[in-house]
DNA sequence: GATGAATGAGTATTCATTCAT
DNA sequence: TATGAATGAATACTCATTCAT
């Protein structure tokens, strides 16, 4: 940001704009992310625009961060509670409960983000990233099976790419919320889980 | 196409067009997929683009036609000899590695298509995941399980969206080729089949 | 107009804008009407051009109303005055003093404006074009000779075709202020109506 | 013309050029008349179309040629038989069916040929206005009336242009075999010369 | 701080014309 | 002679960004 907003008035500004720009980006996609859009859905003008941002970029790297975080927040929403003495099943479901959750925030935004949204030199992306995959692996590792790092490594990539894609998949057909997805999607990490254990 | 070209001249100038669109495509995105620069890459003068082609999405449909053949040769590679009396494992290998030298292709290439080429009205991609999306069901179905139609159109597309998920992050990461990534994969559908199987 | 101008600043650019797309339509004609032409000419960047007109005919449909505008103000300028208990002669003379005035107006543009110019969706020039023929029904219907509506009709079309194109003809030949085509395009009308008059 | 076409066979070609190129003026008018239009209607290369035709505007050049020689033959159709020494009306009934005819030739090509295209350098249209004009002041003259010559030009330009212009007008509704029309325009321009004789 | 007018480089596409085969 | 492939200047329109008010 260019310019930390001070006053009250310039904070309302800069949400309104982010607002808008959020909407004009999930409903128009990366390439029709014009600045004169976003300034009008904001009922604000370009300049004031460029006071808060230096450029296009910016505002969509707001976007992301703000997105983020909220998937984070789905995350832990329902990760929260879990006894670590639960069985694995238990835990297992709750984890898939909160990936689930988190790409029902705003599934077009998110296609959006993910796929067209240039990445900025400054983006917070690797670090949610990092923090994302650091689950995977909390996941894989209290699961038990083959323990030393790079295993568990491996096996965390694997699970998370294998399920955004599952996730990602049935965003796209709107079948996110289907009870059978949710069903096969257990068994999937189970299973892999299970058999890793069974290698050890 | 436009023109059909006669000439063997003008066999080459399209073949060059289609090349050099094809690099520019990978290596910019469809969002700077500009004529004038895969003229300019081609060494080709925008005139004779236009001669062959009506737009430029026609051309990205002409990629995009060139790149599936390519894909399912690729998989098709690995699938022919595959004996039908062979154990489950040996046919799962066959299939990953398929999958895993059809992702091989161009993968830079690959996600633009899939992410950021508008499909254009008369695209053969919807034949194309659907004949993608035979092969994963045809493996379920050979694997045994819960038998019934639906249930197996459910389990292949959450199998094929995983190894697409777990692929295309590799493919991201350039691990395409670890062995590890292999054996991982591998086990993911070995243990999401074995699953199936039991619940029978 | 896609925009209206707020500040005086843009009311100037539009001005100058459409004063300079006038020029450049009358001497160019529409097939060299370019906007970056008119730009130049404007002294004012195509980006500004665009801020106020959604596309190329708009403009012309802006300098088209105009034109119409102030042809109709010549036309009534010198028929306002007519006493309606005055002469035929007199009636006529003040008619057809009108009629070349609206032709002095802008020659060159009103040629291009009439047979160059595509005529917009949402163009006024039908309503125009029924003003003028309403005047030249009055004029046959007060000048006596057969009443009822058709005929009327027929006339007034016969009459305004033909002194359209004796004064547009005059118009291009430099002739319209020429005292003998004034006494000529007189007599043409008068003994038209007298030979309908003594028809009755 | 570039080269005059020695052999039969170029004859062919040439005629086949001119024909198509009629066709397309007429129907897309001369901002849609394109070289590769007109060698793709007429069954030819654009290569060959170059070899007779120095440029776009001498295709068009040719065509003007030979319709403004069925004009005047459709002019001269009805005109030939008349008898010196028959009445004026009957002269003039004559004179304007051929009018009437010469406009019934090609009027969307009329049109076009009249009003876009631009006059070559070399462009045999004065001829054929002078002849046209000759026409009218014979009947002018005939007439009888004032008869020094400046006069008798003044009423046949004056008469010309009216002529045309109701002509035109009802060329572009439609309606130029409508009898009333007919009837109105011969009641013009026998009321015009009759007026002037009385003058005398 | 806010406004919105102004800028102009950038993009897709067309079409007259040339020239190697 | 005929072909049609190749050329590239020209043209309408967009949109990120700046800056005077």
């Amino acid at each position: 940001m260019r310019k930390a907003p001070r006053q009250q008035r310039s904070r309302v500004t800069v949400d309104a704009i982010v607002e808008a720009a959020t909407r004009v980006l999930a409903r128009r996609g990366w390439a029709r992310f014009t600045t004169n859009e976003i300034a009008a859905v904001a009922g604000v003008s370009v300049g004031s625009l460029y006071q808060y941002f230096p450029d296009k970029l910016a505002i969509a790297e707001a976007i992301r961060q703000r997105h983020l975080d909220e998937v984070l927040a789905a995350l832990n929403g329902s990760d929260a509670d879990v006894d670590a003495s639960a069985p694995l099943s238990r835990r297992v479901e709750r984890f898939v409960d909160g990936v689930i959750a988190a790409h029902s925030v705003d599934q077009a935004l998110h296609r959006v983000l993910v796929d067209e949204v240039p990445l900025a030199a400054r983006s917070t992306y690797p670090e949610f990233e990092a923090e994302y995959q650091r689950r995977y692996r909390a996941l894989v590792v209290e699961s038990g099976g083959p323990g030393d790092g790079a295993d568990a490594d491996i096996a965390a990539r694997m699970l998370s790419s294998a399920v955004e894609g599952a996730v990602h998949a049935a965003a796209r057909r709107g079948d996110l919320d289907a009870p059978a997805m949710r069903t096969e999607l257990l068994r999937l990490v189970l299973a892999y889980l299970g058999d890793r254990q069974r290698t050890d």
